[in-house]
DNA sequence: CTTGGCACTCCTTGGTGCTGACTGCTAGCG
DNA sequence: CGCTAGCAGTCAGCACCAAGGAGTGCCAAG
């Protein structure tokens, strides 16, 4: 139905007008104002008979018989991949995209809250962000530290920085030499490993040769399993307000179905990591879902733009901005790129080597 | 105008059950409404008389001349102070508040978060906790880990657990051994202390005596300045979705401008935090603020639960709920001291002595 | 193929009148 | 003197209707 050959350039040249238009004022988009604003070099009659048929091979739709037309999803992927203009960072986002990560932590739960509060803050819409994945980090150091007789406190460092740290408690006196002979075995046995070919088995091994006791080698385990994989989805979201400013949200209801999801953590690392599989390759461009193409009927009036970023070699994490599907998609493409851009190279200068 | 004497029984009755219904209804309350569903033993008309007269000593109003009446902030006030039944906890949410702590994690951060979304969850409002103050959190032990010749870790462990830790790095090649020294002897200077008493000068001197290199020193100093004192105020919110689905808020502009408070870490800190100073001593009862008493216009239709709760002999955090005037306030009463009772009893258990 | 004209559709807006939920007041009763 | 029944008055909410306007589809002529 809609194949290339439907469009020619006038009909392209209208439909990217009546997108723009409708992005711009959320108002559908007649004829008159069409030849009023732009110069179509043809009358109002003219273009109707051309929105008639963009509406017939399913581009645009009609609210209503009287009403001018909008977008449907198809006549937003059109605009998207063929008809827009792509845009580049303007020297004002650029600025504050470099500031806001020079003053960056070098904590990664940190910096990825921290980006989501960038990211919704430029694009006024709702930010998401994925931590990479840990399992290609690099191992680099294990630390048992002695607190006291029966208490002490081990900490993971892998090339992404602390990646587990937990404090434990055991039954029978344990000394300080102890741990620090237990850190030093591990360390010379793990030491150049990444962080998926250390298992439960191998450090099994290490504390039965050194006779660890039953209560930190569990722990030891535990730790090493976080530091590769944490209990909750590492995701953070931020600038849900943003989506009340948006027309198309003024109805409660929806809005109330968008926050169920954004407020499950796991429904929305669902939505957003599959572009963890599809996009295998970073630095890839921006991918953006639109409607019903995010397969969620709560989502049917919103887009998302993704885009995964490098942390290291292998490691990859995502970006994400969701909105309404009136959302100014070139702005928003270029947003979540030079973020994910400066984020891989932030995440690249903290990284322990 | 509105002293104990005005208040005969029977007003009492009334103004009680009024605040009850409108919490209950969301609706304007009537005389007829009274009569009918409670067993007054007068009619309709002395109910009338008797509402004209709270609503002349102010507290109850009128939304308009031919409507029932709602409670004044005075109305909710006199209910909350005088007329409430004091409410205790149900057995369903002993249970569930026990089995989150249960299994809450040990990190304060952590506690913090998982607290509010449990608080909002069971309220059905927004929860707010703000951790507790750490400089009466006892100095137990830092570490300097020797990660490479020109990467280490700080780790600063207090009584509450990990109070800071940051990666550093250094410009001249650094032993392993320099290191231990001067962890050693940073814990056998600061061992006993408490974290208030540990300041800049006391963390130089020890560097001095050592020789340790200026950025080791800064980086110290950092560390411990972040143990005592984060740089952000650490709070944490949650369930602001809940606020939705009460009907004061349907209206958009009212719910931007609570989000917006929400949203600025610091104001909602300003707003909770009063209550650290009011309230000194732990253990107190809870704390009710009500419409004005708020000293937000944003907030003049809502009401907030504060309670603080105990960490440790002298720390001193704050959990809160906010709401809608029109809340259920013995219950919430009873879950925001339930659930600070057993967030001091967990971090009495997760403290490291 | 384009265009002006025209009839048609249907949302939006504003006005009107009704209904129902309350109230305040008053006169009479115990 | 307090209580009550009855009654008139007020006003938000709702349904209904008419006018206005934005925009369309179609057609005949250029």
């Amino acid at each position: 139905m809609n194949d290339n050959l439907d469009l020619d350039k006038r009909k392209a040249f209208i439909l990217a007008t009546v997108v723009y238009e409708y992005i711009a004022t959320a108002e559908p988009v007649g004829s008159l104002t069409l030849t009023q604003k732009y110069n179509l070099g043809v009358s109002s009659a003219t273009i109707r008979n051309e929105m008639a048929e963009l509406e017939a091979s399913g581009y645009l739709v009609q609210p209503h018989t009287s009403a001018g037309r909008i977008p449907s999803d198809a006549g937003y992927r059109t605009y998207v991949d063929r008809l827009m203009q792509p845009e580049t960072l303007t020297k004002d986002d650029s600025r504050r995209i470099r500031d806001e990560f020079r003053e960056a932590s070098r904590e990664l739960a940190d910096v990825i809250d921290q980006t989501t509060r960038l990211l919704s803050g430029l694009s006024g819409n709702l930010a998401i962000a994925i931590a990479p994945s840990r399992d290609t980090h690099a191992f680099k150091h294990v630390q048992l530290i002695w607190l006291s007789a029966r208490t002490g406190l081990i900490v993971v460092v892998t090339s992404g920085g602390v990646a587990a740290q937990r404090v434990i408690e055991w039954s029978a006196d344990v000394a300080a030499d102890d741990m620090t002979r237990l850190s030093n075995a591990l360390n010379s046995r793990f030491g150049g490993r990444i962080m998926e070919e250390i298992g439960p088995a191998d450090v099994d091994s290490v504390c039965t040769e050194l006779g660890a006791a039953s209560e930190i080698r569990d722990a030891l385990r535990h730790a090493f399993a976080a530091s590769r994989q944490p209990d909750e989805p590492e995701i953070a979201a931020a600038g849900a307000q943003n989506l009340l400013d948006q027309p198309e949200f003024h109805d409660l209801r929806k809005l109330r179905a968008i926050l169920r999801i954004v407020e499950e953590q796991r429904t929305l690392y669902d939505l957003i990591a599959d572009e963890l599989n599809v996009q295998a390759a970073p630095d890839a461009a921006p991918h953006v879902r639109i409607g019903h193409e995010l397969r969620a009927d709560e989502l049917a009036e919103c887009s998302v733009v993704t885009v995964p970023y490098r942390f290291g070699d292998r490691g990859l994490g995502v970006l994400a901005i969701l909105g309404p599907r009136r959302m100014p998609y070139g702005r928003l493409i270029a947003l979540a790129s030079g973020t994910a851009r400066s984020l891989g190279e932030h995440l690249n200068d903290v990284e322990i080597r």
